[in-house]
DNA sequence: TAAAATGTTATGGCTGCCCTTATTATTCCA
DNA sequence: TGGAATAATAAGGGCAGCCATAACATTTTA
Protein backbone atom coordinates (compact mmCIF):
# COMPACT_ATOMS: atom_id res chain seq x y z
CA UNK A 1 0.00 0.00 0.00
CA UNK A 2 3.17 2.57 -0.72
CA UNK A 3 -0.17 4.73 -2.63
CA UNK A 4 1.71 5.77 -5.40
CA UNK A 5 1.60 9.04 -6.65
CA UNK A 6 0.93 10.45 -9.98
CA UNK A 7 1.78 13.59 -11.99
CA UNK A 8 -0.85 16.29 -12.78
CA UNK A 9 -0.81 15.17 -15.88
CA UNK A 10 -1.07 11.64 -16.09
CA UNK A 11 -3.78 12.28 -13.73
CA UNK A 12 -5.76 14.80 -16.10
CA UNK A 13 -4.94 12.00 -18.98
CA UNK A 14 -6.60 9.23 -16.50
CA UNK A 15 -10.01 11.72 -15.13
CA UNK A 16 -10.42 12.56 -18.94
CA UNK A 17 -10.57 8.96 -20.28
CA UNK A 18 -12.89 8.25 -17.52
CA UNK A 19 -15.59 11.31 -18.58
CA UNK A 20 -15.65 10.76 -21.75
CA UNK A 21 -15.51 6.44 -21.90
CA UNK A 22 -18.34 4.84 -19.93
CA UNK A 23 -17.05 1.22 -21.55
CA UNK A 24 -15.88 1.92 -25.16
CA UNK A 25 -12.45 2.52 -25.94
CA UNK A 26 -11.44 6.21 -26.91
CA UNK A 27 -9.92 7.50 -29.48
CA UNK A 28 -6.12 9.17 -29.17
CA UNK A 29 -7.62 12.35 -31.31
CA UNK A 30 -10.95 12.77 -28.81
CA UNK A 31 -8.42 12.68 -25.88
CA UNK A 32 -5.55 14.97 -27.52
CA UNK A 33 -8.60 17.66 -27.93
CA UNK A 34 -9.86 17.50 -24.66
CA UNK A 35 -6.72 18.09 -22.92
CA UNK A 36 -5.58 20.84 -25.80
CA UNK A 37 -2.56 18.94 -27.52
CA UNK A 38 -1.54 17.30 -30.27
CA UNK A 39 -2.38 14.14 -31.13
CA UNK A 40 1.64 13.28 -31.04
CA UNK A 41 1.76 14.22 -28.18
CA UNK A 42 -1.25 12.13 -26.97
CA UNK A 43 -0.09 9.19 -28.58
CA UNK A 44 3.19 9.52 -26.68
CA UNK A 45 1.77 9.87 -23.49
CA UNK A 46 -0.67 7.06 -23.99
CA UNK A 47 2.66 4.84 -24.54
CA UNK A 48 3.95 5.98 -21.80
CA UNK A 49 0.65 5.42 -19.47
CA UNK A 50 0.35 1.50 -21.30
CA UNK A 51 3.56 1.07 -20.04
CA UNK A 52 2.92 2.14 -16.26
CA UNK A 53 -0.33 -0.25 -16.72
CA UNK A 54 -2.99 2.29 -16.38
CA UNK A 55 -4.10 2.28 -20.05
CA UNK A 56 -4.98 -0.13 -22.86
CA UNK A 57 -4.02 0.81 -26.14
CA UNK A 58 -5.37 -1.29 -29.20
CA UNK A 59 -3.76 0.48 -31.78
CA UNK A 60 -6.29 2.62 -34.76
CA UNK A 61 -9.11 1.43 -31.85
CA UNK A 62 -8.36 3.44 -29.02
CA UNK A 63 -7.19 3.81 -25.11
CA UNK A 64 -9.47 2.11 -22.46
CA UNK A 65 -8.65 2.47 -18.76
CA UNK A 66 -7.28 -0.56 -17.21
CA UNK A 67 -8.35 -1.50 -13.53
CA UNK A 68 -5.37 0.54 -11.97
CA UNK A 69 -5.96 3.25 -13.83
CA UNK A 70 -9.59 3.81 -13.49
CA UNK A 71 -8.86 3.67 -9.54
CA UNK A 72 -6.89 6.26 -10.32
CA UNK A 73 -9.54 8.54 -12.61
CA UNK A 74 -12.24 7.96 -9.51
CA UNK A 75 -9.87 9.19 -6.84
CA UNK A 76 -9.41 12.04 -8.73
CA UNK A 77 -13.20 12.64 -9.72
CA UNK A 78 -13.58 11.88 -5.94
CA UNK A 79 -11.52 15.19 -5.08
CA UNK A 80 -12.32 17.07 -7.73
CA UNK A 81 -16.11 16.79 -7.00
CA UNK A 82 -15.68 17.29 -3.24
CA UNK A 83 -13.93 20.39 -3.65
CA UNK A 84 -16.68 21.93 -5.77
CA UNK A 85 -19.41 20.88 -3.62
CA UNK A 86 -16.96 23.07 -0.64
CA UNK A 87 -16.49 25.53 -3.27
CA UNK A 88 -19.73 26.31 -4.15
CA UNK A 89 -21.39 25.76 -0.85
CA UNK A 90 -18.88 26.92 1.82
CA UNK A 91 -16.95 29.57 -0.46
CA UNK A 92 -19.84 30.92 -2.28
CA UNK A 93 -18.30 30.90 -5.81
CA UNK A 94 -19.75 30.31 -9.12
CA UNK A 95 -22.00 27.54 -10.26
CA UNK A 96 -19.72 27.84 -13.51
CA UNK A 97 -16.39 28.46 -12.08
CA UNK A 98 -15.84 25.47 -9.21
CA UNK A 99 -15.08 22.33 -11.76
CA UNK A 100 -12.14 25.05 -13.08
CA UNK A 101 -10.93 26.18 -9.67
CA UNK A 102 -11.32 21.93 -8.31
CA UNK A 103 -9.61 20.91 -10.93
CA UNK A 104 -6.82 22.39 -10.11
CA UNK A 105 -6.69 21.77 -6.35
CA UNK A 106 -7.16 17.74 -6.91
CA UNK A 107 -3.96 17.49 -7.56
CA UNK A 108 -2.74 19.03 -4.39
CA UNK A 109 -4.99 17.35 -2.13
CA UNK A 110 -3.60 14.06 -0.06
CA UNK A 111 -5.55 11.30 1.03
CA UNK A 112 -5.96 12.65 4.51
CA UNK A 113 -7.24 15.68 3.07
CA UNK A 114 -9.76 14.14 1.00
CA UNK A 115 -11.60 11.97 3.88
CA UNK A 116 -11.45 14.89 6.27
CA UNK A 117 -13.02 17.77 3.62
CA UNK A 118 -15.64 14.57 2.97
CA UNK A 119 -16.38 14.14 6.21
CA UNK A 120 -16.42 18.09 6.37
CA UNK A 121 -19.55 18.19 3.94
CA UNK A 122 -21.44 15.56 5.26
CA UNK A 123 -20.47 12.62 2.26
CA UNK A 124 -22.23 14.29 -0.20
CA UNK A 125 -23.21 11.97 -2.65
CA UNK A 126 -23.54 14.10 -5.97
CA UNK A 127 -21.65 17.43 -7.01
CA UNK A 128 -23.06 20.64 -7.95
CA UNK A 129 -23.56 19.71 -11.26
CA UNK A 130 -24.94 16.22 -10.54
CA UNK A 131 -22.83 13.89 -11.11
CA UNK A 132 -22.13 11.10 -8.18
CA UNK A 133 -19.33 11.81 -5.83
CA UNK A 134 -17.55 8.47 -5.99
CA UNK A 135 -17.11 6.87 -2.01
CA UNK A 136 -13.93 5.87 -0.56
CA UNK A 137 -13.54 2.68 -2.37
CA UNK A 138 -14.36 4.03 -5.40
CA UNK A 139 -17.55 3.10 -5.82
CA UNK A 140 -20.39 5.66 -6.88
CA UNK A 141 -24.08 5.08 -8.47
CA UNK A 142 -24.51 5.50 -11.78
CA UNK A 143 -27.20 7.93 -12.82
CA UNK A 144 -30.27 7.18 -14.80
CA UNK A 145 -31.13 10.25 -16.33
CA UNK A 146 -31.17 10.62 -20.45
CA UNK A 147 -29.57 12.90 -22.56
CA UNK A 148 -31.94 16.15 -23.20
CA UNK A 149 -32.52 15.61 -26.95
CA UNK A 150 -34.01 12.17 -26.25
CA UNK A 151 -36.48 13.87 -24.41
CA UNK A 152 -40.43 14.04 -26.69
CA UNK A 153 -41.34 17.52 -26.55
CA UNK A 154 -44.09 18.85 -24.31
CA UNK A 155 -42.83 16.44 -21.79
CA UNK A 156 -42.06 17.87 -18.57
CA UNK A 157 -38.46 17.28 -17.00
CA UNK A 158 -36.23 17.97 -14.33
CA UNK A 159 -32.13 18.54 -14.72
CA UNK A 160 -30.27 15.70 -13.33
CA UNK A 161 -26.69 16.63 -14.34
CA UNK A 162 -24.77 18.34 -16.41
CA UNK A 163 -21.99 16.31 -17.92
CA UNK A 164 -18.72 18.29 -17.84
CA UNK A 165 -18.58 20.31 -20.94
CA UNK A 166 -15.28 22.19 -22.87
CA UNK A 167 -14.69 26.11 -22.63
CA UNK A 168 -17.54 28.20 -21.36
CA UNK A 169 -20.73 26.29 -21.47
CA UNK A 170 -21.46 25.91 -17.79
CA UNK A 171 -21.60 29.64 -17.72
CA UNK A 172 -23.86 29.76 -20.64
CA UNK A 173 -26.19 27.24 -18.69
CA UNK A 174 -26.06 29.06 -15.42
CA UNK A 175 -27.37 31.96 -17.10
CA UNK A 176 -29.92 30.34 -18.45
CA UNK A 177 -30.77 28.30 -15.46
CA UNK A 178 -30.31 25.31 -16.71
CA UNK A 179 -28.58 23.54 -13.65
CA UNK A 180 -29.38 20.13 -11.80
CA UNK A 181 -32.91 20.96 -10.26
CA UNK A 182 -34.40 23.03 -12.40
CA UNK A 183 -37.68 21.64 -14.09
CA UNK A 184 -38.61 22.46 -17.53
CA UNK A 185 -40.54 21.08 -20.57
CA UNK A 186 -39.36 21.15 -24.22
CA UNK A 187 -41.64 23.46 -26.22
CA UNK A 188 -40.33 23.08 -29.67
CA UNK A 189 -37.92 20.87 -31.79
CA UNK A 190 -36.41 23.04 -34.35
CA UNK A 191 -36.08 20.23 -38.12
CA UNK A 192 -32.43 19.69 -39.58
CA UNK A 193 -30.73 19.16 -35.96
CA UNK A 194 -31.73 22.52 -34.97
CA UNK A 195 -31.80 23.99 -31.56
CA UNK A 196 -34.41 22.94 -28.51
CA UNK A 197 -36.74 25.38 -27.72
CA UNK A 198 -37.14 25.12 -23.84
CA UNK A 199 -39.53 26.35 -21.37
CA UNK A 200 -37.86 27.04 -18.18
CA UNK A 201 -40.24 29.14 -15.56
CA UNK A 202 -42.40 30.54 -18.00
CA UNK A 203 -39.52 31.41 -20.18
CA UNK A 204 -38.45 30.61 -23.82
CA UNK A 205 -35.06 29.66 -23.69
CA UNK A 206 -33.11 28.21 -27.54
CA UNK A 207 -30.62 25.62 -26.85
CA UNK A 208 -28.46 24.31 -29.21
CA UNK A 209 -28.18 20.59 -29.87
CA UNK A 210 -24.56 20.37 -29.25
CA UNK A 211 -25.12 21.66 -25.61
CA UNK A 212 -27.88 19.78 -25.30
CA UNK A 213 -26.50 16.40 -25.44
CA UNK A 214 -24.41 17.30 -22.16
CA UNK A 215 -27.69 17.79 -20.06
CA UNK A 216 -29.53 15.09 -18.67
CA UNK A 217 -32.64 14.87 -17.29
CA UNK A 218 -35.64 12.76 -15.60
CA UNK A 219 -39.15 12.74 -16.67
CA UNK A 220 -41.33 14.33 -14.07
CA UNK A 221 -44.00 12.25 -11.96
CA UNK A 222 -47.45 13.26 -12.16
CA UNK B 1 -2.71 43.41 -14.20
CA UNK B 2 -1.79 40.20 -16.51
CA UNK B 3 -1.75 38.35 -12.80
CA UNK B 4 1.47 36.08 -13.98
CA UNK B 5 1.22 32.91 -12.73
CA UNK B 6 4.60 30.97 -11.36
CA UNK B 7 5.67 27.73 -11.24
CA UNK B 8 5.97 25.33 -7.74
CA UNK B 9 8.89 25.55 -8.19
CA UNK B 10 9.54 29.03 -8.21
CA UNK B 11 6.98 29.97 -5.57
CA UNK B 12 9.12 27.60 -3.41
CA UNK B 13 12.01 29.33 -3.70
CA UNK B 14 10.28 32.26 -3.09
CA UNK B 15 8.33 31.46 -0.23
CA UNK B 16 11.69 29.83 1.00
CA UNK B 17 13.42 33.25 0.95
CA UNK B 18 10.44 35.28 2.65
CA UNK B 19 10.59 32.50 5.18
CA UNK B 20 14.03 32.49 5.82
CA UNK B 21 15.51 36.04 5.76
CA UNK B 22 14.04 39.20 7.11
CA UNK B 23 16.60 41.94 5.34
CA UNK B 24 19.78 40.21 5.41
CA UNK B 25 20.80 38.45 2.34
CA UNK B 26 20.62 34.29 2.12
CA UNK B 27 23.15 31.97 1.44
CA UNK B 28 22.98 29.55 -1.57
CA UNK B 29 23.91 26.98 0.57
CA UNK B 30 20.86 27.97 2.79
CA UNK B 31 18.18 27.58 0.14
CA UNK B 32 19.40 24.64 -1.40
CA UNK B 33 19.36 22.65 2.20
CA UNK B 34 16.02 24.03 2.68
CA UNK B 35 14.69 22.79 -0.43
CA UNK B 36 16.45 19.31 -0.48
CA UNK B 37 18.15 20.31 -3.67
CA UNK B 38 22.25 20.55 -4.19
CA UNK B 39 23.90 23.64 -4.50
CA UNK B 40 24.84 23.81 -7.76
CA UNK B 41 20.78 23.68 -8.51
CA UNK B 42 20.10 25.96 -6.31
CA UNK B 43 22.57 28.40 -8.18
CA UNK B 44 21.41 27.50 -11.28
CA UNK B 45 17.80 28.79 -10.29
CA UNK B 46 18.72 31.33 -8.60
CA UNK B 47 20.09 32.78 -11.92
CA UNK B 48 17.06 32.10 -13.37
CA UNK B 49 14.68 34.07 -11.02
CA UNK B 50 17.40 36.64 -10.94
CA UNK B 51 16.80 36.77 -14.71
CA UNK B 52 13.17 37.22 -14.43
CA UNK B 53 13.51 39.87 -11.70
CA UNK B 54 12.26 37.79 -8.63
CA UNK B 55 15.67 38.05 -6.61
CA UNK B 56 19.08 39.69 -6.89
CA UNK B 57 22.31 37.76 -6.26
CA UNK B 58 25.16 39.25 -5.26
CA UNK B 59 27.88 36.83 -5.98
CA UNK B 60 29.49 35.20 -2.80
CA UNK B 61 27.17 37.43 -0.64
CA UNK B 62 23.67 36.12 -1.17
CA UNK B 63 20.45 36.36 -2.38
CA UNK B 64 17.57 38.75 -1.75
CA UNK B 65 14.13 38.99 -2.80
CA UNK B 66 13.17 42.24 -5.09
CA UNK B 67 10.04 44.20 -4.87
CA UNK B 68 8.39 41.72 -7.64
CA UNK B 69 9.85 38.36 -5.87
CA UNK B 70 8.85 39.43 -2.38
CA UNK B 71 4.92 40.25 -3.45
CA UNK B 72 5.03 36.54 -5.29
CA UNK B 73 6.11 34.93 -1.89
CA UNK B 74 4.07 36.97 0.49
CA UNK B 75 1.19 36.22 -1.99
CA UNK B 76 1.77 32.43 -1.52
CA UNK B 77 2.57 32.95 2.18
CA UNK B 78 -0.73 34.19 2.53
CA UNK B 79 -2.30 31.41 0.62
CA UNK B 80 -0.33 28.61 3.04
CA UNK B 81 -1.71 30.14 6.19
CA UNK B 82 -5.60 30.88 4.95
CA UNK B 83 -5.21 27.18 4.07
CA UNK B 84 -3.54 25.78 7.50
CA UNK B 85 -6.54 27.77 9.18
CA UNK B 86 -8.76 25.86 6.96
CA UNK B 87 -7.52 22.22 7.72
CA UNK B 88 -7.06 22.36 11.29
CA UNK B 89 -10.11 24.71 12.02
CA UNK B 90 -12.45 22.97 10.08
CA UNK B 91 -11.31 19.57 8.81
CA UNK B 92 -9.63 19.05 12.22
CA UNK B 93 -6.41 18.04 10.82
CA UNK B 94 -3.32 17.68 12.93
CA UNK B 95 -1.54 21.08 13.83
CA UNK B 96 1.72 19.52 12.89
CA UNK B 97 0.06 18.48 9.48
CA UNK B 98 -1.36 21.29 8.26
CA UNK B 99 1.76 22.85 7.02
CA UNK B 100 2.76 20.14 4.87
CA UNK B 101 -0.74 19.80 3.57
CA UNK B 102 -1.10 23.44 3.11
CA UNK B 103 1.80 23.75 0.87
CA UNK B 104 0.23 21.99 -1.74
CA UNK B 105 -2.98 23.48 -1.80
CA UNK B 106 -0.99 26.98 -1.54
CA UNK B 107 0.16 26.21 -5.58
CA UNK B 108 -3.11 25.33 -6.80
CA UNK B 109 -5.27 28.35 -5.60
CA UNK B 110 -6.57 30.99 -7.85
CA UNK B 111 -6.90 34.47 -5.87
CA UNK B 112 -10.44 34.44 -6.53
CA UNK B 113 -10.41 31.11 -4.14
CA UNK B 114 -7.91 32.52 -1.84
CA UNK B 115 -10.09 36.05 -1.33
CA UNK B 116 -13.34 33.74 -1.32
CA UNK B 117 -11.58 31.53 1.77
CA UNK B 118 -10.24 34.39 3.54
CA UNK B 119 -13.64 35.84 3.82
CA UNK B 120 -15.14 32.04 4.66
CA UNK B 121 -12.29 31.64 7.43
CA UNK B 122 -13.29 35.15 8.79
CA UNK B 123 -10.14 37.19 7.46
CA UNK B 124 -7.83 35.49 10.41
CA UNK B 125 -4.38 37.30 11.71
CA UNK B 126 -1.96 34.43 12.29
CA UNK B 127 -2.68 30.73 11.36
CA UNK B 128 -2.22 27.90 13.51
CA UNK B 129 1.23 28.06 14.23
CA UNK B 130 1.08 32.07 15.18
CA UNK B 131 2.73 33.39 12.33
CA UNK B 132 0.64 36.27 10.66
CA UNK B 133 -1.12 36.14 7.48
CA UNK B 134 -0.71 39.11 4.98
CA UNK B 135 -3.67 40.72 4.09
CA UNK B 136 -5.00 40.94 0.08
CA UNK B 137 -2.41 43.72 0.23
CA UNK B 138 0.58 41.70 1.29
CA UNK B 139 0.72 43.98 4.21
CA UNK B 140 0.67 42.74 7.83
CA UNK B 141 2.30 42.58 11.59
CA UNK B 142 5.74 41.63 12.19
CA UNK B 143 5.79 40.09 15.44
CA UNK B 144 7.16 40.83 18.69
CA UNK B 145 7.98 37.50 19.91
CA UNK B 146 11.51 36.57 21.55
CA UNK B 147 13.01 33.09 20.50
CA UNK B 148 13.13 31.41 23.87
CA UNK B 149 16.70 30.16 24.57
CA UNK B 150 17.17 34.00 24.63
CA UNK B 151 14.81 33.83 28.02
CA UNK B 152 16.22 34.10 31.69
CA UNK B 153 15.84 31.37 33.84
CA UNK B 154 12.78 31.64 35.85
CA UNK B 155 10.23 33.71 33.83
CA UNK B 156 6.84 32.88 32.79
CA UNK B 157 6.49 33.32 29.07
CA UNK B 158 3.55 32.31 26.59
CA UNK B 159 4.54 30.55 23.22
CA UNK B 160 3.53 32.83 20.60
CA UNK B 161 4.30 31.27 17.69
CA UNK B 162 6.71 28.54 15.68
CA UNK B 163 8.95 29.44 12.68
CA UNK B 164 8.37 26.90 10.68
CA UNK B 165 10.81 24.18 11.10
CA UNK B 166 12.65 21.35 9.06
CA UNK B 167 11.62 17.80 9.63
CA UNK B 168 9.48 16.19 12.25
CA UNK B 169 9.89 19.19 14.73
CA UNK B 170 6.46 20.14 15.04
CA UNK B 171 5.12 16.68 15.76
CA UNK B 172 7.86 16.40 18.46
CA UNK B 173 6.54 20.22 19.68
CA UNK B 174 2.78 19.34 19.32
CA UNK B 175 3.45 16.26 21.84
CA UNK B 176 4.98 18.48 23.87
CA UNK B 177 2.30 21.17 23.97
CA UNK B 178 4.84 23.74 22.54
CA UNK B 179 2.67 25.40 20.37
CA UNK B 180 0.98 29.27 20.26
CA UNK B 181 -0.95 30.17 23.69
CA UNK B 182 0.33 27.79 25.76
CA UNK B 183 1.92 29.18 29.02
CA UNK B 184 5.13 27.71 30.19
CA UNK B 185 8.34 28.28 32.48
CA UNK B 186 12.19 28.21 31.83
CA UNK B 187 13.55 26.00 34.58
CA UNK B 188 17.04 25.73 34.18
CA UNK B 189 19.66 26.13 30.97
CA UNK B 190 22.17 23.97 30.96
CA UNK B 191 25.62 24.74 30.54
CA UNK B 192 27.49 24.13 26.91
CA UNK B 193 24.98 24.66 24.82
CA UNK B 194 22.42 22.47 26.11
CA UNK B 195 18.83 21.50 26.28
CA UNK B 196 16.63 24.08 28.11
CA UNK B 197 14.65 22.56 30.84
CA UNK B 198 10.74 23.86 30.30
CA UNK B 199 7.98 23.52 33.35
CA UNK B 200 4.64 22.99 30.73
CA UNK B 201 1.63 22.84 32.38
CA UNK B 202 3.66 21.10 35.92
CA UNK B 203 5.07 19.01 33.98
CA UNK B 204 9.12 19.40 32.75
CA UNK B 205 10.23 19.04 29.50
CA UNK B 206 13.63 18.61 28.13
CA UNK B 207 14.09 21.04 24.81
CA UNK B 208 17.36 21.31 22.82
CA UNK B 209 18.83 24.76 21.64
CA UNK B 210 18.46 23.79 17.80
CA UNK B 211 14.57 23.26 18.85
CA UNK B 212 14.08 26.09 20.83
CA UNK B 213 15.26 28.52 19.04
CA UNK B 214 12.32 28.38 16.48
CA UNK B 215 9.75 28.94 19.19
CA UNK B 216 9.18 32.50 19.69
CA UNK B 217 7.62 33.64 23.56
CA UNK B 218 6.45 36.69 25.09
CA UNK B 219 6.98 37.36 28.36
CA UNK B 220 3.84 37.20 30.42
CA UNK B 221 2.38 40.14 32.57
CA UNK B 222 2.26 40.57 36.21
C1' DT C 1 -12.74 0.75 -54.29
C1' DA C 2 -10.44 4.99 -54.09
C1' DA C 3 -9.91 9.11 -51.63
C1' DA C 4 -10.25 11.32 -47.12
C1' DA C 5 -9.72 11.08 -42.39
C1' DT C 6 -7.45 9.40 -38.67
C1' DG C 7 -3.75 7.12 -36.28
C1' DT C 8 1.21 5.75 -35.82
C1' DT C 9 6.14 6.19 -35.95
C1' DA C 10 10.41 8.56 -36.63
C1' DT C 11 13.25 12.49 -36.06
C1' DG C 12 14.59 16.40 -33.97
C1' DG C 13 13.75 20.23 -30.90
C1' DC C 14 12.36 22.78 -26.72
C1' DT C 15 11.80 24.21 -21.59
C1' DG C 16 12.01 23.40 -16.71
C1' DC C 17 14.30 21.51 -13.20
C1' DC C 18 17.00 18.50 -11.33
C1' DC C 19 21.76 15.58 -11.16
C1' DT C 20 27.23 14.60 -10.99
C1' DT C 21 32.02 15.75 -11.44
C1' DA C 22 35.62 18.89 -11.87
C1' DT C 23 37.76 23.39 -11.80
C1' DT C 24 38.22 27.96 -10.23
C1' DA C 25 37.11 31.97 -7.25
C1' DT C 26 36.21 34.09 -2.98
C1' DT C 27 35.66 34.50 1.82
C1' DC C 28 36.43 33.28 6.48
C1' DC C 29 39.04 32.03 10.22
C1' DA C 30 42.80 30.34 13.03
C1' DT D 1 48.60 34.59 5.71
C1' DG D 2 47.35 30.20 4.31
C1' DG D 3 44.11 26.45 4.57
C1' DA D 4 39.15 25.28 5.02
C1' DA D 5 34.77 26.23 3.78
C1' DT D 6 31.75 28.01 0.67
C1' DA D 7 30.35 29.66 -3.87
C1' DA D 8 30.53 29.91 -8.85
C1' DT D 9 31.17 28.03 -13.40
C1' DA D 10 31.59 24.63 -16.94
C1' DA D 11 30.39 20.40 -19.16
C1' DG D 12 27.57 16.65 -19.75
C1' DG D 13 23.29 14.09 -18.55
C1' DG D 14 18.38 12.70 -17.44
C1' DC D 15 13.42 12.88 -17.28
C1' DA D 16 8.70 14.66 -18.10
C1' DG D 17 5.94 16.65 -21.33
C1' DC D 18 5.18 19.22 -24.80
C1' DC D 19 6.03 20.93 -30.02
C1' DA D 20 6.54 20.45 -35.48
C1' DT D 21 7.19 18.00 -39.71
C1' DA D 22 7.16 14.14 -42.56
C1' DA D 23 6.32 9.40 -43.95
C1' DC D 24 3.55 5.57 -43.62
C1' DA D 25 -0.57 2.53 -41.99
C1' DT D 26 -5.26 1.75 -41.23
C1' DT D 27 -10.00 2.78 -41.15
C1' DT D 28 -13.93 5.20 -42.67
C1' DT D 29 -16.86 7.05 -46.23
C1' DA D 30 -18.72 8.35 -50.21
MN1 LIG E 1 -7.13 18.93 -12.89
MN1 LIG F 1 -19.12 18.81 -11.05
MN1 LIG G 1 4.46 24.47 -1.37
MN1 LIG H 1 1.70 28.04 9.92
Amino acid sequence: MTEKTFTESIEMYLKTLAEAGLGEPIAIGKIAEKLNITPVSANEMVQRLSRQGLVRHTPYKGVELTKKGRGVAVDVIRRQRLWECFLLEHLNLEWSQVYDFACSLEHATAPIVTEALAKFLGFPKTCPHGNPIPDENGNFEILDGIPLPAIEVGKNVIVQSIKHPPGDVLAYLQERNIMPGQQLQIAEVAPMEGPLTLEINGREVALGLNIAEFVNVTLCEE
